[in-house]
DNA sequence: GTCTATAGCGGGATAGAC
DNA sequence: GTCTATCCCGCTATAGAC
């Protein structure tokens, strides 16, 4: 236990993604980790602190991750294929929807600070995408209606309902919408 | 008051739409209302039964608003733009989000039986769709790679997505995504 | 069908010892 | 930093009168 703080976290989070936010309890933390309630409260007074702190994480990996993408692959197709790979290992782990997703969910119940926090996350995102779509059209190796930023919409709105639907519907019906944004995007 | 079961589910759906489902309670529907707490529990005994009766109700709902529309809309254009309509109109009636996103949001905490009514749901939507986007290619009117189920499940998350989206970044994020969905679809 | 009253539990959060 | 103990509140649900 190195780091306490990021424990709760990392177990909070795996509870937001599967539960919601309001369907977990610092309770359910402290059970999980084998500590009890009041150091979770030590290290995260309120639950809008937890939030805020799980968003703000969240935030900053997810930058980190998609600039080493950026890095790595140099193509926007080789790019497009390992975001939707990682999107499609929080679904493998248990049946998580994105944090995302959940928390927009219950949108009208987090704190303010928070829902800033994720409406930067959601831009950093959407951006990224834009970015890449835009690659790709200039490369003339993709093609969409529109201008990138729309099109960046749509694949960041169909990811995070496909997360939601493959909960009823299973996996299958998350690669099936992959696919087809892929299928999509092909200069035919 | 000439349906008082009715009256509940109203006010039950609007707060499930808005709040979700964990995070709302029997105090917000009475209080809404101006009856008791016991009322509501006399009408539907336990959440379980409510959250059951409200996915019924709007899968019955639901089915019956898109077989008018198929009935009264003669083109595959003019049926998805009445169901593109229909969507919005959950958004513009105060940041709500569909039904089938606030509950597969919180898939792990809600009744079997919900669960079930709730994929029964969304088969019918995407069953519809399906159809709608047959038709369309079939009539040479519109234009997609794959078949048509694999569009519709595109379709449907994109939606979804969409209006949840739109709690985070506006209603204008919604009717980018629309707009987007039917210029893919576009015969060009 | 509706009410008041209340049981019983679990939630978020705090105090204070170690 | 972590604990036990506790506060207070709101939750789901029930009992029983009207």
């Amino acid at each position: 236990m190195p780091d306490r703080k990021e424990q709760i976290l990392d177990v909070a989070e795996e509870l937001l993604q599967t539960r919601s936010f309001s369907a977990f309890s610092y309770q359910d933390v402290s059970d999980r980790i084998g500590i009890s309630k009041a150091t979770i409260h030590h290290h995260y007074p309120s639950k809008d602190d937890l939030s805020l702190a799980l968003v703000t994480r969240y935030r900053t990996s997810l930058i980190s991750t998609l600039e080493k993408i950026t890095q790595e692959y140099t193509t926007p197709w080789k790019q497009l294929e390992a975001y939707t790979l990682l999107v499609s290992q929080v679904m493998q782990s248990g049946h998580k929807i994105c944090l995302t997703g959940s928390l927009q969910s219950e949108y009208e119940i987090i704190a303010n600070e928070t829902k800033q926090e994720l409406a930067n996350l959601c831009a950093f995102v959407h951006t990224w995408l834009t970015r890449l779509l835009a690659d790709g059209k200039k490369q003339q190796m993709m093609t969409f209606p529109g201008p990138p930023e729309d099109q960046a919409s749509l694949i960041q709105a169909a990811l995070q309902g496909a997360l939601q639907q493959a909960r009823a519907h299973g996996p299958k019906q998350f690669t099936t919408v992959v696919r087809q944004i892929k299928a999509m995007l092909k200069t035919s």
